[in-house]
DNA sequence: TATTCCGATAGTGAC
DNA sequence: GTCACTATCGGAATGAG
């Protein structure tokens, strides 16, 4: 595989050249592809494309980012919040076509990219994919290790009035990061440690099994609670007092 | 499959009750048995019977053996050594009738063994087999990396007046051992670093067959040179002088 | 260094 | 931290009665 094949999709002139199994949208500032070997269930990267103020060079990864024009980087990854936020609309939409709910989907960066272009990772938060095979794999997306760098994190870096604090974290130190994925497994919902990357993918996908549970069990109480709320109101209306209403978007109570 | 194998068929009242498969030969002091998983097209273990002045705790280890009295050691070493050359004898005698020609047998143990019960290995210097699959393994045998112990080596340690030097010898610090079962692949025959196991076999299978080719080219100019013998032999009794000689044991010149 | 099974680890090559 | 391939390394169980 091409370490720069990120790069030369960010650079095409024309995106809609890219076939479907690979582009999933794009506009004038960037693209969003299919991750190739997605991670999770739903698993995409946003490209940015090439343009003013920042060089491809700049735009090679979020450390070569970071040392660009501080103003410029934050309305620039504030624009990319922006540009995820759809897309992660769009998944909660397929989530619920699909599963009938909806669950997490983590917006960030890895400290340490291996591909050329800096890619904004969204992925749903399952993390189960035959293709999550390693150790480096699950580390690199645990959202609470260190290596994944949420969106909001990074744009936190910039609420500062310390430079040396944004020069800190700005700096993200390979070596420093490397070590993360090289930590023990652990279940990033509950804690628990797993053995080994079999161990560990049967957690999550009982993990992800038993929200299902959940979620559908959530279902069933808030149709009862529908159908009670409708039974009541026909009642009423039997009894000739109208009014009751019953939100689509109410949630029963957890 | 069981570490005590070995001293199961040591104490066996009537060795000739194990199967043809396993059981080579024997006698009052040892049985020969064919190695299960043999390291060299020819591989026995000749196992000492369990009898005076050594108990089976004695015969666990070449280590175990080396703390009993000096003397009896020694002698019994001796014993092993005309044991061995009569399986050597047989593994010669099948070289020729299979291969048409011998070469070397490494009599020996290794410094730390696995299986209980002390194993004298009797290995073709081949080292060509299918079961030969680990660096280990191979550095387990390698004639000149020191994990294996020659019999002649360990029986040149009793010919020395310092009882310092012999228990230096007779100490086999695991550790230390262990370490050259990690060293480099290295060809024992030409010396050349062998990058990992698929090389390094296929190399000793090389070695193997050049030795062969060699043997064979050796075989056929003793046969000329027999030949051109027995026709000057006969010129010379067709002109009526007899008394030539060729003797079978003959090896042509190098 | 008994084997075998499983899995982690390490190096490579990829156009 | 791209993958896929190959090989090595590392632990654990192993059997028999």
């Amino acid at each position: 595989m091409s370490l720069t094949i990120l790069r030369s999709y960010a650079l095409k002139t024309d995106p809609s050249t890219l076939p479907p199994t690979i582009l999933f949208s794009h506009d004038d500032h960037h693209l969003v592809v299919f991750d190739a070997f997605p991670k999770g269930i739903f698993h995409f990267l946003l490209l940015p494309r090439v343009q003013e103020p920042f060089s491809t060079a700049d735009l090679s990864n979020l450390r070569s980012l970071l040392k660009c024009d501080r103003d410029s980087v934050k309305a620039t990854l504030e624009q990319w919040k922006e540009d995820a936020k759809v897309v992660v609309k769009d998944i909660e939409d397929e989530m619920v076509r699909r599963y009938g709910f909806k669950w997490d989907i983590w917006v960030g960066f890895h400290a340490v990219p291996s591909m050329e272009h800096i890619h904004l990772h969204i992925v749903s938060s399952d993390l189960c994919s035959e293709k999550l095979k390693h150790k480096k794999h699950y580390n690199s997306f645990h959202p609470k290790l260190g290596f994944f760098l949420h969106l909001d994190e990074v744009l936190s870096w910039f609420d500062t009035e310390s430079d040396s604090y944004f020069a800190t974290m700005a700096k993200l130190d390979k070596h420093k990061y490397e070590a993360l994925l090289k930590e023990d497994l652990s279940c990033w919902r509950c804690g628990l440690s797993q053995k080994n990357m079999p161990t560990l993918k049967a957690h999550l996908q009982t993990e992800f099994d038993e929200l299902t549970k959940k979620e559908k069990a959530k279902q069933a109480r808030k149709r009862k609670f529908v159908e009670k709320q409708t039974a009541s109101s026909e009642a009423q209306e039997v009894s000739k007092k109208p009014k009751a209403s019953t939100s689509s978007d109410h949630e029963a109570e957890e």
